[in-house]
DNA sequence: TGTACATCAGTGAACGCGCGTTCACTGATGTAC
DNA sequence: TGTACATCAGTGAACGCGCGTTCACTGATGTAC
């Protein structure tokens, strides 16, 4: 058996997830930068010193959390932009999507939009990654669709962002609002709606 | 002499304003909910006795910055909207605007991108009740523009608060680039201009 | 103008506390034969 | 299968340190007469 399999393997990877686990939890409530290291190890039970056998430091937990967050993101933005037919289709696909996102993910969720511009460098630029491949799978789903005749690659990589932006920025929305409120989720999900129809018009009309 | 005047008062303020400038300067490296209150006191080169003469504890200065670095801005908004003639116009100045606040006013901006889903309830409050504010001056601009006849007041909010969070992403855009890159500086300035005008013309053909 | 008293911004010392990091250790798991 | 040794995830004690908050104080500024 391959050294990387075992009882040792599968219970160190059961302690880093723990420790992954309980740092969402109380990140929900604070940044990464205030979160201390022996709060993290007394809230998954073990000692301050455990914490260093898997992680080098605080920041490296909170990269491997952005990948966490959004790494399994890709997959599903992709599928969106290939099977989707018509415009009005795809909109309601992708604000669906972030609505269940935003309600299942919430800590998640909450951890980027708080480190996205947090104290953190490494996190900082591990999500701005993560965000820039976004724009890059969007911008070549669009440049697969008919509605992109005529366009430049760099314009087509601002619309994209511009998506990206929107997609992030809805997602923020949800975390204003209370977790059961099907009320205001509501709201938000028409507001984006109509949001995004704006966009796909003016997407339709360039350049004017 | 009314006792809100006078040498004393003079000298509070100054010492006042000193905490918020080095709170503000210390903030472009970490977040609000860890700036320790002794770090910023050693800054200004008082005892840390001191700040309690002046807040109550570090939320209500971050709840202060937030009014000095946004506060300013709701005059400039509403100039802006009263006196634009036509669209194009619109967009260059109000991105024009939003270019030299973010090299002016860099520290209030990164402070207020960083706190705004930050760890500190009282400030991300304060934020988003000054984006408020905007949405809504943006809002009664648009009303009174022939373009918006036939809008619904709740769509204009929509759009209104589009162009606000639209502009809150070109400025958090400015503090990804570095402060001095003329040619970085220039492709915001560019993919904003196009951002704003998907929009308007999506607005222009608006419902489709 | 001068005097006596009041106000209050800023001081400096003290406190108890939780922090991050280190280290030699233990004992369960893994490996070689 | 059994034995002897190696690995290494997690321990627990120890360390020095800077933290937030309190308190009685000082002395410049303000006020009343």
């Amino acid at each position: 058996m391959s050294h990387t399999s075992g009882v040792r393997q599968a219970q160190k990877q059961q302690t880093r997830q723990a420790l992954l686990d309980a740092g969402l939890r109380l990140l929900e409530r604070q940044n990464l930068s205030s979160l201390g290291l022996r709060e993290l190890t007394r809230e998954v039970g073990v000692s301050p010193a455990a914490f260093y056998r898997h992680f080098p430091g605080m920041a490296d937990l909170g990269v491997a959390l952005v990948g966490e967050s959004l790494g399994s993101l890709h997959a599903v933005v992709r599928a969106v932009m290939a099977e989707s037919t018509d415009s009005e289709d795809i909109i309601d696909r992708t604000v669906a999507i972030i609505a269940s996102y935003a309600v299942e993910q919430r800590p998640h969720l909450r951890f980027i939009a708080r480190e996205r511009y947090g104290g953190v460098q490494a996190v900082r630029a591990a999500i701005a990654a993560e965000l820039d491949r976004f724009a890059d799978e969007v911008a070549a789903g669009l440049a697969a669709q008919p509605a992109s005749a005529g366009w430049r690659p760099d314009e087509l990589l601002v619309l994209a962002q511009l998506y990206v932006d929107h997609m992030v920025m809805t997602a923020a929305a949800f975390l204003d609002a209370p977790a059961d409120d099907p009320t205001a989720h509501e709201a938000i999900v028409r507001s984006a709606r109509m949001r995004m129809r704006i966009i796909s018009i003016g997407r339709a009309h360039w350049p004017g």
